[in-house]
DNA sequence: ACCTGAACACCGTTCAAGT
DNA sequence: ACCTGAACACCGTTCAAGT
């Protein structure tokens, strides 16, 4: 998704892996290939080599497991996220606004790239991951979220399901909900996700009506 | 889940796998091997054949592959959803109420057994099966509630939300986000499933309030 | 008709060995 | 310091062979 070419010798002499390089290439591949197949597992630390152009045992150098590679993956893929709404956020008018355009952002990117959705959200690596307290990678934007929303509060805006905090959580279980069941069970006749769900975002952060 | 005790043999007398017993021995081994560990890929096909007490090659009498197996184990799955929600609707009032019942028998279905849950709602299995149009297993579920709303609706019940199937699919998005990020991200500070989503149902199926 | 043993091509991971 | 070849214990699946 980032540097790597279809084939990979299109940079720095490569002098057979030195400086973390290899590493970058490493984790560019694994993203690259999970976006592609969508699919966590087709992920494996044989494909990632072959791909990268170097045997399995090489991987060990840099990740002491395959949870370890996914995880930097994650990592990865959430910058990717918090990028996109930040992109889509630009330019916004207040913070009811950002929080609309957080959640048409949100939405497009799950269903822009279920595989990629899939890890982040439903993979096996990450519930192992995130048992220190509330360290849940992805946090972030849940956080900024409630903080627009006070934000909005304090300016007079009323929620009327109850606190900032409440209500991003809420919103975030309905957001989630849209776009894993559209992944899980494509064959349901879903109707747009936004189309579907906007209405009651709306309401949600106080503004209801259509747009 | 079903009859197999800890030893497989209390069974009338097993001549060696006639008449389809085998199989159901096997869908009842690999139910109870997913419900103990949570994991789609935790039932392999050799973990089940040495349950069941048989060579793996047997398995392949019975079904095509693996994918055959899960989604038969699957079918039995569901089933136990659409029985805990029949009971937990026994005596409802109304047909809201028993939406109400559906909707709490729904949460602690996934939240009772996380791994079951997976399977049935965030498997790699069934997105390839429910590709004929809308054949979505479960969905009989959904049809149901919106059968149930409409019948509020006539009823002379109003529905903030729209009319009663986009209702129902808008609460099936929420319930589904409410069970799936609890089973995915552990780490967050959760509260209450049913204090969490309670009043956002209550206020789609018209009837706000607490309860 | 039902079941097995042995094999195939995969997988993650380890480790002695090479430069 | 970095990478490899060979091996280990797994996996799903196939197939000739046994009763």
């Amino acid at each position: 998704m980032t540097s790597t070419g279809p084939d990979g010798q299109r940079r720095r002499r490569a002098r057979r892996g030195q400086g973390g390089e290899l590493r970058e290439r490493i984790v560019d591949t694994a993203a690259t290939l999970l976006a592609e197949s969508g699919d966590e597992q087709a992920v494996s630390i044989r494909s990632v080599a072959d791909a990268v152009g170097v045997t399995p045992p090489s991987l060990y150098l840099h990740f002491p497991d395959k949870s370890a590679l996914l995880r930097a993956v994650v990592e990865r893929l959430f910058s990717d996220l918090e990028r996109d709404v930040a992109r889509s956020q630009a330019g916004s008018g207040g913070p009811v606004e950002r929080v609309l355009a957080l959640a048409r952002a949100y939405l497009a990117f799950g269903l822009g790239s279920p595989g990629r959705y899939k890890v982040l959200y439903e993979g096996r690596v990450l519930p192992a991951l995130d048992l220190p307290d509330g360290g849940v990678p992805g946090r972030a934007l849940i956080e900024a979220a409630a903080g627009d929303l006070q934000e909005a509060v304090q300016g007079g805006q009323h929620l009327p399901a109850g606190d900032a905090r409440a209500t991003t959580i809420l919103l975030w279980q309905l957001l989630h909900g849209a776009v894993s069941l559209r992944i899980n069970k494509p064959g349901f006749p879903w109707r747009d996700a936004w189309a579907d769900v906007g209405p009651a975002v709306r309401t949600l952060v106080g503004v209801p009506g259509q747009g």
